[in-house]
DNA sequence: AAAACCAACGACAACGTTGTAGCAAATAAA
DNA sequence: TTTATTTGCTACAACGTTGTCGTTGGTTTT
């Protein structure tokens, strides 16, 4: 069913059944009524890439994350998605799993006029970023949220990383931890930096020398970050407390305090970033800083839609914080 | 850039580049060779609509699913998406939020030609599926995973939910419980269904008398589903076992627990179908039925695959049918 | 040496829309 | 009454591809 047969039926040209459906100016109320009744009793719907090609505007954008199984890119897309099905557009997903050769492939795919832009968070392992400005030179509009490529040209969306390292590490100290470890991942990403400022910047203001030993560089394999914190564990001054900068690592270091009878929080506190749903629930229960993803993937979008729907307008390139929150739990507690 | 402007670069016919560049026998190696060339180098890459549009395939798919902060349908868009990779296919994400007709709206945007096909799983509400015999009218391939339309024609990839609610119940009776409770959801949904007669089964075999008085028809509404399981803990004859359907309710009967101050497992053991990946960290751990998401992604999209790429095979209706696990952890031991 | 054939390329008509330009008839202004 | 103007519709040319059908020259067959 395409406008030529619908218009065949109402005896109609084409054209003027396809300005009646967008209401045109130009077609008689009684001919727009008469079209919109008989569209809807042959159930037209307009063919979105004659559509896309004519109007070269695709109504589609991609979201570029690097997994899909997480407590924080979940809430993202969802909030991406809200603001997406509010303007009625599409929304296409892709997965980069942490690997910078698939981002790199990824971005050549959506060079083309496939979507009118592009929501992005980089992979673990992105160190270069050309791929990412010759997105910026075919001018598809793009916004950065969480993973950020600070040297790329667009808007971005963050949270307080630098600050929350700071609180993490002091509600640490305040809790009596005085040989705290930073397990550190993907050194290229920003918010890895920013939270391992934030830890140092606290040690230094509560005047803790900070030890090298004590800052693991973890990294996708999970097997030799076990090994890795292991090591930790086991040298002479052992840590009494733990930051890590992502879930996995608070998750692994449960998983060999267990192993090494270490009891949380009377030998080690244990705090991280983990937008965890069941925190609460875990034995014990784990204190974390929680992003607000929800609202990142909205407030990403918003940027997003205000760039796509009025192009030129590249001085809108605000970087957008959002506050994240510590939540206390047992983890952490002073015995 | 296009193939017009590629083709005066090269100072040749367009219909020649177009050929070149799809590896046509038509053309000779020497000139397909400069044309490779010279698109490498202008950075060409075929407008997805253009094509889209002439060949009558939009090398899209896409995914309608309820929700996407789970840990069981993340794990499925990972597996959809990794065969789709492999395909060189293109992703769009639908969530429904359990809401009907939104998952109308949703069948009505993808009936025109804008997917090659559609992986989908029911929200909770759906109870009329007209919409989705409407896809099936209009041949768009489709395939049903977890939450399936059994009345509708199509592949279906499911668990083996009956057997599971049999062995999660029987679980429970071997650690000694005797009044069993269990917690549905969505009356309309077939995997609640096949859970629950598992479940009956399960007491029959064992001469445990029904009480409906255990059987909790529980709704997308969490404080209410709260209260009727708080409501289930004060009856005269508390339950002593929770067989939950969805993980959201176990954690509600956790909560409940606490509140009450009663113990899991001694004074209730708790199980649930859950994917959840710190289901071992929980307090107490807590025992699962695991699906393999993954795999039922990958399976589910390789059914797609061949019925987008070889069309008319409608014999093609397997219904697939993949393996829980139970995973028996601390909730549910015997005290 | 004429007939048949093939290799390599170009012209062109779709695919289904949309916006601009054109064209009658009806209405308003001169 | 003639000339503008408006109203309501149609014709048509894009948008960027792709596949069919021609059209050349050159090579092989008989």
């Amino acid at each position: 069913m395409n406008l030529k047969e619908l218009a065949k039926a109402l005896n109609l040209s084409f054209s003027t059944v396809s300005k009646a459906l967008r209401d045109s100016h130009e077609i008689s109320v009684a001919t727009k009524n008469r079209v919109l009744a008989k569209a809807k009793e042959l159930n037209y719907q307009v063919n979105p890439q004659a559509s896309s090609l004519r109007k070269q505007k695709s109504k589609t954008i991609a979201v570029v994350i690097p997994e899909v199984v997480n407590d924080f890119f979940g809430p993202v897309i969802n909030g991406i998605e809200s603001i997406a099905q509010e303007k009625g557009y599409h929304v296409l997903i892709y997965l980069t799993h942490e690997d910078m050769q698939k981002e790199i492939a990824i971005t050549k795919l959506l060079q083309n006029g496939r979507v009118d832009g592009i929501m992005m968070s980089l992979s673990e392992e992105t160190s270069d970023t050309t791929h990412l400005q010759a997105l910026r030179e075919n001018e598809i509009p793009l916004v950065f949220f969480d993973r950020i490529a600070e040297d790329i040209d667009a808007p971005k969306v963050t949270t307080d990383d630098y600050n929350c390292g700071i609180k993490a590490t002091e509600h640490l100290i305040e809790n009596g931890c005085t040989r705290i470890a930073f397990l550190s991942i993907a050194p290229n990403l920003s918010i890895s930096n920013k939270r391992m400022n934030g830890y140092l910047e606290a040690l230094k203001k509560h005047n803790i020398k900070p030890d090298n030993g004590l800052i693991l560089s973890c990294t996708g394999d999970e097997a030799k970050n076990k090994t890795l914190i292991k090591q930790l564990f086991k040298r002479k001054n052992r840590p009494d407390g733990i930051f890590a900068s992502v879930e996995k690592l608070a998750i692994a270091a449960y998983e060999i305090c267990a192993e090494l009878t270490l009891t949380i929080p009377q030998d080690v506190k244990v705090i991280c970033f983990s937008n965890m749903q069941t925190a609460a629930w875990l034995n014990p229960s784990l204190s974390t800083i929680t992003q607000p993803a929800y609202e990142m993937g909205r407030e990403g979008a918003s940027i997003l839609f205000k760039l796509v729907e009025k192009k030129g307008h590249h001085f809108l390139l605000e970087n957008t914080v959002l506050n994240s929150a510590l939540v206390a739990r047992n983890s952490t507690k002073r015995s």
